[in-house]
DNA sequence: TAGCCTACTGCAAACCTTTTCCAACCACGG
DNA sequence: CCGTGGTTGGAAAAGGTTTGCAGTAGGCTA
């Protein structure tokens, strides 16, 4: 019902010429002609059917994200930084949450593969798991076969991200600041050890301290799922491992929330006893009680740099990795140590009478 | 490159039955054919072809849903439902933000038309534009043509959401519980005008005031957009056209973070001094200083649902329009009104001499 | 005026699957 | 031995678009 024959009869052309005009073709078609298709289009309301001209092209005008979970406001700042790419350029943007679960990504990628998508985006950090990355690799090289691009926005088993923040040295940063602040005892909340990006952030963590000649404690390194629950855990362990503690940083803002949360409960008040950092700065970030000290990374500019590349990728040009600047905010979650306020807390006789 | 022919020859079957067999056809194939074909499509690791199968069968297994903002946490939840329902059912999820411009969903709604998707479901409201809704719906019939199903999460020209929430009643039980604490001026940040699920809220708002006897005071009443900046500045407009206001509602969760915001800027304090509430529960909503009184929308299962529906409608069953329960959720950011403490702020010699 | 070039247009094949016939085959009962 | 019916597999068409190749006409040069 309604393709480009019929507005090729209606216009008196050979669907030749009509699809030269509707598909922007380079190929000369005079301007009368041109106008009798484009008028003919217009009048049947015709939509040119993209299954088709794909299958013709063995490429689909699609571009598929793989993230980890689309409500978290990390990732969906990315997806809409694609999106308002890709937009401008008429392609559509599939998203697709793997919840990091191996089997799912790979059912994605699968999926993404049959439908010939341009191109994917890992916009979530690789999963370490051998078997898994085997497969989904297979998938990758028979889509780049046919022509499509294949984009990481953070480290895999690839290697590191095409375009993406350096996260060991802005965790390095996070964590010198604190050490400037004063503080020694720094705990750090990490991520799954078989994410990528959580390795590297972890990374930033010890060689930070490293450099400010701080001896790594391995008790103070707890890791934990990249969510608020995690924190929450996370803060908890790290208090009852060392009650000494006096700042606690996080490889994501998310688990912040969670630690700030459980911190609340219990009673710490933050910065005064402990002071805690975030990482990614999310809308939401500087919402918290009190604001999230963290780093801000420019998460839409990510997608929409990465949709770029796809293109250049697709337009056959050679990619080239790129960096994108990343900076500390510090704001009220983070202050000098002052234990002070939490020995009174716990020992207020002591300093009633001293 | 290795496609269902490629197949066959290796099984040394036709086209035809390998594909018999790869598509889950009911057609009787014998066991040891099935084994062969089996093994030769994992042996050239093949993938069939969604576009040439989506041509044949003019509907390709994507479905399309349109959001206003994939950054809002009320459209990731909704998408990330449909998202789980449609993976396990094989389907892509395409997310496009419209920014709640029309020209921007139009043309969405015409690249998915292009790409032949099964079904399309706006997440967010329907926008008040003749000649824009006009456009849209043409497209929309064309699609229901080929077999696409069509599916509303919220009001819109086409009527009231095929499932969604009681956006009416809901929010007069939030008017009506503000009444029920005592306040009488309560003031509404409504959204745009041209929003239809605003009107249905803004409609709830009326109903309750109506129900308790108050009186509607227009300058009451101000529209600003449905994000947290409206919300800000909608607060500021208020207190200045009232400032005997003691409750403040509002349209949407967003609004309402801007109006606690702004309130915490100007040094009035919630709920001493003004109640305020939300409208989602949007997650976030209980993080906020005082966490945030609202309607708990079950986003998830809203979305999951819608695209149950489409599935039903796609098998060609009739679809019945499904009501999904809401729930007030009181939290700290409503009291009953506490007059005195605002006024002590603002003229003080007042009440210490009477 | 012949010949060539340019600008334009049309034909038909190709992209990859699915699906409708049809044919062949088997066993079985009459 | 033949007809019947069920099972299995193949040939071919269809779905909508793009594109290489070929053909036409008109204009320009020599």
């Amino acid at each position: 019902m309604g393709s480009i024959v019929d507005v090729a009869r209606l216009a008196g052309v050979s669907p030749a010429t009509a699809s030269r005009v509707l598909s922007g073709s380079s190929h000369a078609v005079s301007q009368a002609t041109r106008s009798r298709v484009e008028a003919a289009a217009e009048e049947l309301d015709f939509v040119p059917n993209a299954l088709a001209r794909g299958l013709l092209k063995s490429r689909a005008p699609i571009v598929g994200v793989i993230v980890h979970d689309i409500t978290d406001p990390y990732f969906s700042e990315i997806v809409r930084g694609i999106e308002d790419q890709a937009e401008a350029s008429g392609y559509l943007v599939i998203t697709s949450s793997s919840d990091r679960i191996p089997a799912r990504e790979e059912s994605y990628v699968r999926l993404l593969r049959g439908m010939r998508a341009a191109a994917v985006l890992f916009a979530g950090s690789g999963i370490r798991d051998e078997a898994f990355e085997e497969r989904v690799a297979r998938h990758l090289t028979a889509m780049e076969r046919y022509g499509a691009a294949v984009v990481h926005l953070s480290p895999s088993a690839r290697g590191p991200a095409l375009v993406g923040v350096d996260n060991v040295a802005a965790m390095a940063e996070v964590v010198r600041a604190l050490a400037a602040l004063g503080h020694r005892r720094i705990g750090y909340v990490g991520g799954p050890e078989w994410l990528y990006v959580a390795a590297d952030r972890e990374r930033g963590y010890r060689n930070a301290l490293a450099e400010a000649g701080i001896e790594m404690e391995p008790q103070l390194l707890v890791r934990a799922s990249f969510d608020q629950a995690g924190g929450a855990d996370a803060a908890e362990r790290l208090l009852r491992a060392d009650p000494r503690l006096t700042a606690i940083a996080c490889a994501n803002d998310l688990q912040a929330l969670g630690v700030l949360d459980r911190l609340a409960q219990l009673g710490v008040s933050v910065p005064d006893e402990l002071s805690v950092t975030g990482f990614d700065d999310i809308p939401g970030a500087s919402r918290t009680t009190p604001s999230l000290s963290t780093v801000h990374l420019p998460l839409r500019d990510l997608g929409r740099s990465g949709f770029q590349q796809a293109e250049k990728i697709l337009a056959g040009r050679r990619p080239h990795r790129r960096l994108l600047a990343h900076e500390l905010v510090l704001r009220r979650s983070t202050s000098k140590p002052r234990r002070a306020a939490r020995v009174a807390a716990e020992m207020p006789t002591e300093l009633v009478a001293p």
